[in-house]
DNA sequence: TCGTAGTGGAACACAATTGTTCCATCACGG
DNA sequence: CCGTGATGGAACAATTGTGTTCCACTACGA
């Protein structure tokens, strides 16, 4: 199949560009290239211009975070439960943390899961699981906020596990939410 | 005084650089010296390569560090007390968190400042008023990020004053460090 | 008034990145 | 075996940032 093929190359520039990118947004194209072992004519084959790559990249990390969104089923149990499993959900998404992070949102992806995350977090409040004091977008830019400080907490140490920092990144999270007399 | 106009100068492009290089680190020196209202030759007679200007930065940012160290008196009250006074005076030192947050840590000031804020921690692990099973480390990235999170949040927000933000900061992260049946 | 410190602008060479074109190579199916 | 799709490399022009040099201008004090 030689769409096959395409859509390999295309996924290794992507995936490589979100790895590279996630530590250095200037980083060039010819670099991206190199970590996705592929020519870096082949990669302006695909993405003719830097800003055709990074668009691409966006959209990737949208579909990866509705992907993960989906997992976590955010219907079931309280708001807060919901968005514990959400934000364990989102730890595996790993560097592209770093990358939604460092791009201080704003981004096409944000604007249909932002809204979903926003009922989550109302729900919550609802339902007593997230103290009503604190303004949704504010609970949202504490999930993130502490998300990418677990993801950086992992890189410099290795010798933490996976579930010992997801568990630190839980606890600090859920009591950061949890309403004064719960 | 002759120096006088020089400190004055090398400190206005000192600022700019801070400010310019917090929203984003690759920015051009020809920015930086228009932000400072001062011409690209001026700024290099002062810094001679990029290297040095960012040498200056980092200075700089370390000396606002530790005098908010010393604002914050740390060695008063209880350990989260001590965190949280730190963290109001940090607060105000406003871009430059990004700026320390973005460099991922790992910077000259870091190696001073960074232990005596783990031992304020230590001191409230013992004291009772930090959660023991959070390290010292793991907390020290909680305290940045949130810091970081409540500056964007104020920077997004500007109906926000700055007294709801830092309340709203103040009670998520003594939240997410209590003990658990304190 | 004159000299000097501080500055700004123009111009230059240098390096890195970007986007493009052209050509050679390799794998695979007919 | 041959044609085609996919790729990599070399070379190129254009752009941008960097670091430097040189000259003119302004303010200030002796």
């Amino acid at each position: 199949m030689t769409s096959g093929v395409k859509n390999r190359t295309r996924q290794a520039i992507i995936d490589a560009a979100i790895d590279l990118l996630a530590g250095n947004p200037a980083c060039s194209l010819g670099d991206i290239a190199a970590a996705a072992q592929v020519g870096r004519t082949t990669l302006h084959r695909y993405f003719g211009e830097r800003a055709d790559l990074l668009s691409a990249v966006a959209a990737e990390g949208g579909e990866r975070l509705g992907r993960a969104a989906i997992l976590a089923d955010l219907d079931r149990g309280s708001g807060a439960e919901a968005l514990l499993r959400l934000c364990r959900e989102y730890f595996d998404l790993g560097s592209l943390l770093s990358l939604m992070f460092s791009d201080q949102g704003g981004e096409c992806w944000e604007s249909q899961d932002e809204h979903s995350l926003i009922g989550v977090i109302e729900r919550g409040h609802a339902d007593g699981s997230i103290d009503p004091a604190l303004p949704s977008d504010w609970v949202l830019a504490l999930l993130w906020s502490q998300l990418y400080a677990a993801w950086e907490y992992r890189a410099q140490r290795q010798d933490a596990s996976r579930h010992h920092v997801l568990d630190l990144l839980t606890r600090t999270l859920s009591n950061a939410l949890r309403p004064p007399q719960g």
